[in-house]
DNA sequence: ATTGATATTGAAATTCAAAATCAAATTATA
DNA sequence: TATAATTTGATTTTGAATTTCAATATCAAT
């Protein structure tokens, strides 16, 4: 968690930009978050410590840690775009829950070998990739109804 | 084409709904193009036979052919929802040119059972899943700028 | 073919997240 | 601290998705 602050407030020198008080305040929200975010959940959460941020700013602020890497954008099906942590955290796919929208993040080697070759295949080079798979979790499913 | 046809007959008369000359226009837009279509695109398109088609129209007749599992979505990333074929058709993953939009389909079976796997992995029971790769097609990469 | 109950249509309005605007406030550098 | 530039937050705007509603079309039963 320093080592992103760092490379935040780096990221912002090297582009000219400032270290504001907002932007350190939703940085760390951001990151003393496990959850998926949307701007509105972060915002909400950001507004606990300094109750005058606006979503503007969230929203923007989100947009550079996008830029920075520290951040990237997860759809989880919703239409509402979400965030989860970037940096140095390795690609993962997404098993996401129908009924209670939890999301499990799950690494599978072969898969992404498996893709890897599937792009050769087609002389494709992959820049990214997002597997999400929607279903009924653990939980959910031994209920018996909804 | 003709089955597509007697299945969505089918399944309009099962849910009590009306076959209306819109409707059929629209399928039959659908099931003529290959590509990944949006509303406006295939509004465009059904409006060159019925240049009296509504918008609104072809949205719903989408929403519906989606339900009668003819039609299915794809998000290729640019936050605007298409359609694709679905009838009959075997899932696939997706390739998609972040230069030129070209959209592959691929389907690879060693993929799909890893995932079936890491699934079991975590006791979730898989609905339905998504995979897209975004990157350079073999034509863009060809290419020596844009 | 006609009827009548019900579904459908298209234009327009609404919704809602994402993005842009702008004057006032804040920051970084000299 | 003065200055130029960036940032902020309230507000507006955008644009796709969706809904509304009065007029129209469909279809099963005459």
């Amino acid at each position: 968690m320093k080592a992103e602050r760092a490379h935040f407030f780096n990221f912002l020198k090297e582009k000219g930009l400032k270290l504001t008080q907002q932007r350190e305040t939703i940085l760390n929200a951001f990151l003393k978050t496990e959850k998926h975010v949307s701007v509105e959940d972060l915002y909400n959460i950001a507004r606990r410590k300094d109750s005058t941020i606006g979503q503007a700013t969230v929203f923007r602020t989100l947009k550079l840690l996008a830029e920075a890497e520290i951040a990237s954008h997860v759809d989880i099906g919703d239409g509402i775009r979400r965030f989860e942590h970037r940096y140095n955290h390795k690609h993962h796919d997404h098993l996401i829950c129908l009924k209670c929208h939890k999301v499990i993040e799950a690494v599978d080697e072969s898969i992404e070998q498996r893709q890897e070759a599937l792009c050769k295949k087609f002389s494709f080079q992959p820049v990214s990739h997002r597997l999400e798979i929607f279903g009924v979790c653990k939980k959910c499913s031994g209920k018996v109804k909804n």
